[in-house]
DNA sequence: TCTCCGGATTGAAAGGTTTCAAGTAGTGCG
DNA sequence: CGCACTACTTGAAACCTTTCAATCCGGAGA
């Protein structure tokens, strides 16, 4: 007696190639010609075993093929923030690219949090993937050279590390503070705020630096820059900077803010708009990464535009070189980032 | 002589149990229970063996270890679209779900597209995963029954389907369709746009149907509505939409409008926003979703907020429940949908 | 008729882990 | 001194697939 859910009459244990050899009344080696080498089976018993497939429903055990045939066709990208828009960006790049190369890419997402990026790094090693993209939480964490050192290549995306034991892409983040700080000066502000933080994002200390290049190269002191450091760089974090810094009397408020990316812009914007500062007039605001729901935000925001997917596709294609490529050498890809100006800084 | 990238002396090949096991002086089955039951080992072999791993960088490889084991302990989301925060948002709750179970969630994005999510479906059954939750690109497909008749559940997520070979959990559509309307109407809107599209969606199906509910009970005829069907639920549809509505005279123009989702919305806001409509005076908009970003638009955007978190943790709930409960019974789950009213309908 | 050839098929080995029955040594007790 | 235990450790089998050398077979050529 055959249970109703049991379709292939083997109990609760799933077809195996041996199973389906039985059953098309071939040798085990054929249906494994079947299916990795169609072509060296003849065409009416490659019908039978494909057919003797079909009736038990036989889905090939990756686990065993992996182990025997020592190869996986997979890549993963370990992502910083999967709620931030600019990563999901960063991830489709890498899916176009993964695609074409015929592999699949499992994404994890460490949230920020240690603990979780080491035990996925472990896991996906352990499940022998062809290599890894990652957005590190810490870019000089150690863990990162060990993988490459015992076979799994990775390769960096968004962050710039100091030993070459991998490629990275990233952008240059010193200039595209630069940008927008320089925006703001031709525009006529001497008092700018820079909103930012944890400084121990390399990120944030690159792109205050870069407006502080800019405040600099204009003759300004460095205190001519107010500088607000944030908890992190979310949207709620925004709307907190927001409330300071309209709480500041209009005599010494900066008439301007460049933001470390556009959820803080984006929270900025909302807090100061409901505390009744008028954008720009009162108070311009460059946000940083050009999000799609930038431009869509109450008032346009300007922001520094990242290559986004161009990001994801780059270092994809650093790693399936690393793979398949005996004569590779690592890379430090480092993209331009573009000022797009929009409302938020635009005087009327 | 040992190249510098080779740690362990074993040539490219990375070390198994058996290297351990010699080096440690011990048989392989001892370096297993060192892995798998510690306390059955005596604690100086067990330091031993440690320190043979550590020297020789052994991984375990996940792939010998299924195959032998039977088990993974790996979940996957099949997401639908990974640049829409809601789904990023359940994604959020189910990672956190399946973390309290020790189990890994590997992530996919089918954006849409069907041969991707036949791809990822083959993969992950081939993965041997302990079972699949997905957002759908077509609830009624008969893949969907394939894989839990072979052996992997599935439970579908933010959807709902007719046959019960597996759970779900989704939100009641046409309550959200209602309360958005209801709340439209209650502000003395008769002229009421519905945005959304294509039809072949049921969700947009349902909520319009909720918003046609709740004009029949007002005693309005179904004419009433003006049907505005989009290609997409993107931001980029979203001002194409707005483009067409600002177009109309004053006189026959919908005096609100329901979004089938919150992009739509943003988008419409921006382009009302952008050809001079005030919201709400002009245009009162309602999204769907209440994303993040709603209460950060131009105008805080009223949204119909859906139970991101809580979906997606139930779902994982469910699912460990059907991977280990023999008496596991399908369920189906609806949650409630809930208005959050913000300017962008609130008449000043 | 015999040999040779090539395509089709076979059978066995290998890959790294887990499991489990069986083995060993050491301890306490009578 | 021997026995029964306990605490560890061992070795071999099993998981499922891929690979590859070996075999088989029918037909072409001599």
């Amino acid at each position: 007696m055959v249970s109703s859910t049991d379709e292939n009459g083997l109990g609760t244990r799933s077809a195996s190639v041996k199973d389906v050899a039985a059953a098309a009344g071939v040798s085990l080696g054929t249906v494994s010609n079947v299916l990795n080498r169609p072509e060296r089976v003849s065409a009416g018993t490659r019908t039978r075993v494909e057919q003797a497939m079909a009736d038990l429903g036989f889905v090939r055990n990756e686990s065993a093929r992996q182990l025997r045939a020592g190869r996986s066709s997979t890549l993963a990208y370990l992502m910083l923030d999967a709620t931030n828009p600019f990563f999901t960006d960063v991830a489709q790049g890498i899916e176009e690219t993964a695609e074409a190369g015929r592999l699949s890419v499992f994404i994890c997402n460490s949230a920020h949090r240690p603990e979780r990026e080491a035990a996925y790094l472990n896991r996906l090693e352990q499940q022998r993937v062809q290599g890894i993209l990652i957005t590190p939480v810490d870019p000089d964490a150690a863990a990162l050279d060990e993988l490459p050192r015992r076979g799994t290549p990775i390769v960096i995306v968004d962050r710039i590390r100091s030993t070459n034991t991998h490629c990275s892409v990233a952008v240059d983040d010193v200039l595209g503070g630069r940008l927008a700080a320089e925006h703001l000066l031709e525009m006529g502000h001497t008092r700018i705020a820079f909103l930012g933080g944890p400084n121990s994002l390399g990120q944030v200390r690159d792109r205050r630096e870069g407006v502080l290049q800019a405040l600099d190269i204009a003759g300004l002191a460095p205190e001519a820059l107010t500088n607000v450091v944030t908890a992190a760089l979310t949207v709620a974090e925004g709307k907190n900077a927001g409330e300071r810094i309209a709480g500041l009397p209009a005599a010494n408020r900066p008439t301007a803010a460049v933001c470390a990316n556009d959820l803080l812009a984006l929270g900025l914007l909302q807090q100061c708009v409901g505390l009744g500062l008028r954008i720009p007039e009162d108070l311009a605001i460059v946000g940083y990464d050009d999000i799609d729901f930038a431009a869509a935000a109450a008032v346009p925001l300007t922001s520094v535009r990242q290559p986004r997917l161009q990001l994801g596709r780059t270092a994809t294609e650093l790693l399936l070189d690393e793979v398949s490529n005996p004569d590779h050498e690592h890379q430090q890809i480092l993209f331009t980032p573009e000022l797009v100006v929009r409302t938020s800084t635009r005087r009327s």
